[in-house]
DNA sequence: GCGCTGCCCGCTCAAATGAGCACATAGAGA
DNA sequence: TCTCTATGTGCTCATTTGAGCGGGCAGCGC
């Protein structure tokens, strides 16, 4: 910082009206007669001894550093770190629910299909929507039982509900008993008609599972033998029923013919991927999704940001 | 500030790298694959809504808000507000002194000629400046017995001293008796040597008396009778020696031609007119001396400057 | 005294930026 | 459904700004 009484109003003068008052650097320099020059020269002095301290806010409930930092370390395209508590699971799954869907609003115009796949935050707050592009909303995936009741389909209805486009819904378990049934729900013709929408979709807004017990849905609703088989194939990640390893390939199993739901080709041809997570302990399982890039956008928790921050700085 | 939450990261994220990490708005728009006036309309919807948060700080002792208020205010080429503990005198004194030698420094080169004025608070601290301009130093007033014994021939002799330059002083008083004694004075050689080089001097260093008991050394070093008439003739505030009205304008007084210093069209005539000046109560004199114009900077504390401010706003 | 060094200043030229305009699009209301 | 309005976007052109250069000057060592 200047030492001399004079320049340091002159510079704190100058820093007021460069940056307070919005003011040209040419024109404070005609009003105190130096050269616009030196008035730059002022200004460099200011900022960087600290004179000038700039700072920025973000509204209470988003971290938009971490947000930009999670969005650069993993190359999404979106990423919305959400500053809520979360210790309460419900609140935090409604936050991020709504958030993802703000999210949705922002990606989504008419002239996109939107695929709706089952998310546990997602579907439970889709009643609240208002507005929202007169899109097409597909099912992306079978649907699993939920606890409180809310479904995709449910969901799907909603968005479609709220912007008046149409909605493709099926009935048909995320997963087959085996690839025989599969193929068979598959051939009725409203989960036939949903699935040939699927290579339209543009954005897409789904879930992510870590391979462990109450960390999936799919998990939780297989049995032993089957999920062994997919653990030992080197499943660790799970996104709307594609199963993906620690790097975040697709790993085949026998297990993805009895999912219904996007092949993984499929997923990775939609253009927007939207996952809403949260949970520290899915962390690993998220960055190999992100690895994979199978996702563009995620809407998450500051916890857990930071836990992926920190493991894509190994 | 943007509802949707993609846009209040993207924001707050333009504007962190433009403030904080000083890119340019093309650059970052190129970045982000947006247009660089999208760029600068998220900066300015950041800057509108409060996203970005500008402070200029002062460095502790400098109020540099107030200094560049009080310069607007009244035209001041220099004005610098000290924020100091003002109820002890002495220190106050000491702080505003070296402030007042500092912005002498700044002022003063080589080819200027520093004047120096009776001024309880600048001459008590000359005897630690170093490193001066080798500009002469002429002694601009009379000296007056000060209870700290320090007078202005000392002061003088400290900045030829600290800057190689060569020294004017002479010995006669502030105040003579009468005309008369004030011409006869003035005939001796050194005063008359001193006060041929006022018309070339360039900076002066002044101290400003409001025209009543105990703040002005002339005021109070007067007997009754002068002092009187000087007051039924208007004056209101003094300043080396010139006598000067509430509106600033200089009142001729017989007591004029008793003062052993610049007349008011020398103290007129001198580019930069430095004054140190403390205490409140000296408000209103200070304003009438800066509303006359014969003072080009001004070294106070924060409580005076607010009060001439507020005086100045009436 | 004399050159040397580092610093501050203002210049030129090219790049960055702002103001105003035209166009597209979405939502509101007839 | 159609028009109107509000909003957001990118364009052109004039202005503002930054990078780098050379000159002048004070401070310093010989």
């Amino acid at each position: 910082m200047p030492k001399r009484p004079t320049e340091i109003v002159l510079t704190a003068s100058v820093a007021r009206q460069y940056y307070v008052e919005d003011r040209s650097k040419s024109e404070i320099a005609d009003d105190l007669g130096i050269s616009r020059f030196r008035v730059a020269r002022l200004l460099d002095v200011a900022r960087r001894t600290g004179m000038v301290e700039i700072r920025i806010h973000s509204p209470d409930t988003i971290d938009t550093e971490l947000s930009e930092r999670l969005q650069r370390a993993y190359g999404l395209a979106h990423a919305v770190v959400l500053d809520v508590p979360d210790d309460d699971v419900q609140s935090l799954r409604r936050y991020l629910g709504e958030t993802a869907i703000e999210v949705l609003k922002d990606l989504v115009t008419a002239d996109d299909v939107l695929g709706i796949a089952w998310a546990r935050s997602l579907v439970g707050v889709t009643h609240g929507i208002t507005k929202f592009a007169a899109a097409p909303i597909v099912q992306l995936t079978g649907a699993l039982t939920s606890p409180d009741g809310s479904d995709v389909l449910e969901a799907v209805r909603a968005f479609a509900r709220a912007g008046g486009g149409t909605p493709y819904v099926f009935y048909a378990p995320f997963i087959a008993s085996d690839a025989t049934t599969a193929r068979t729900l598959s051939r009725q013709s409203d989960v036939a008609r949903a699935m040939a929408l699927i290579p339209t979709v543009t954005v897409a807004a789904v879930g992510i599972g870590a391979w462990r017990p109450g960390l999936s849905s799919i998990y939780d609703n297989l049995e032993d033998v089957a999920r062994d088989k997919a653990t030992r194939a080197g499943v660790k990640a799970e996104v709307s029923g594609v199963f993906v390893d620690a790097a975040g390939h697709a790993v085949s199993t026998p297990l993805a013919k009895r999912i219904i739901g996007p092949s993984s080709e499929q997923l990775a041809a939609i253009k927007s991927v939207v996952a809403v997570a949260y949970g520290d302990e899915k962390a690993q399982a998220i960055r190999s999704v992100m690895l994979g890039g199978w996702i563009t956008g995620l809407v998450t928790h500051t916890s857990l940001a930071r836990t992926l921050l920190a493991d894509s700085a190994r």
